[in-house]
DNA sequence: TCTGCTATGTGATATAGTCACATATAGGAG
DNA sequence: CTCCTATATGTGACTATATCACATAGCAGA
């Protein structure tokens, strides 16, 4: 399959759930920074906590140069200019992988939270 | 209570698991490093990825630092001297804070598995 | 003496995320 | 026309967390 030695998703630095969160809207269908932010404010990462929109425009950066998204500008006619990602199959392999790294996270978390 | 204001256990950062682990083997009676060590290789954060052990030795000194934690030596009759730790009340509260992050972490997690 | 286990640590680097700040279009209120 | 708000995108500097390479020291057994 594709090579995600290194990749995050692997699980290999306890990560933040950035990257699946905005994994998870994209599988959804293509979109764009802003409307992500809005997406990921009901899903409310940790109590009413929502990332900061510049770690998402960022990260957004970051995977495409990594392959996982590809992005075209959209110029509507009114209003401002936006960028569109899609995710690319390298992205949905990714995907996939972080169901199983997410799970094992649960599973540890949940071995902490008995031994609290 | 105490002041946890900025603190990583109130969740603000989307934290790593590192902290919280560290607290659950403290909570059960006074260590040092190396035994915390070895328990969190059977505690298994993440696949077969014990935490780097530099990383538990530097936490635990910064926990110091922050109050967290308190330290004296113990230098047995035979072998290397050894750094022994013991929670504080406000690492006890800290704790405690951990376990509701932890739990919406968990739920967090459940969320985003289920829109994958 | 050499190896391995116990036990502790520093320096440099990498990664992830936050805070303050900057830019631009467009619509409505005053 | 100006100000405010919403939409939309970003950079620079900083902080927090974790990893990699490397260093040290006692003691036990081959």
């Amino acid at each position: 399959m594709q090579d995600l030695k290194g990749c995050a998703c692997t699980g290999k630095s306890l990560p933040r759930l950035l990257r699946p969160a905005i994994l998870s809207v994209l599988v959804k269908g293509g979109s764009h920074g802003y409307a992500m932010i809005e997406e990921l404010k009901g899903l409310s990462v940790v109590g009413d906590h929502p990332p900061d929109h510049t770690g998402v425009y960022r990260t957004l950066q970051v995977m495409e140069k990594e392959g996982l998204v590809v992005s075209d500008w959209d110029c509507p006619g009114s209003g401002a200019a936006r960028h569109n990602y899609r995710l690319t199959p390298k992205g949905k392999a990714c995907l996939e992988r972080w169901k199983r790294t997410l799970d094992e996270y649960r599973r540890t978390i949940d071995m902490l939270l008995k031994s609290l």
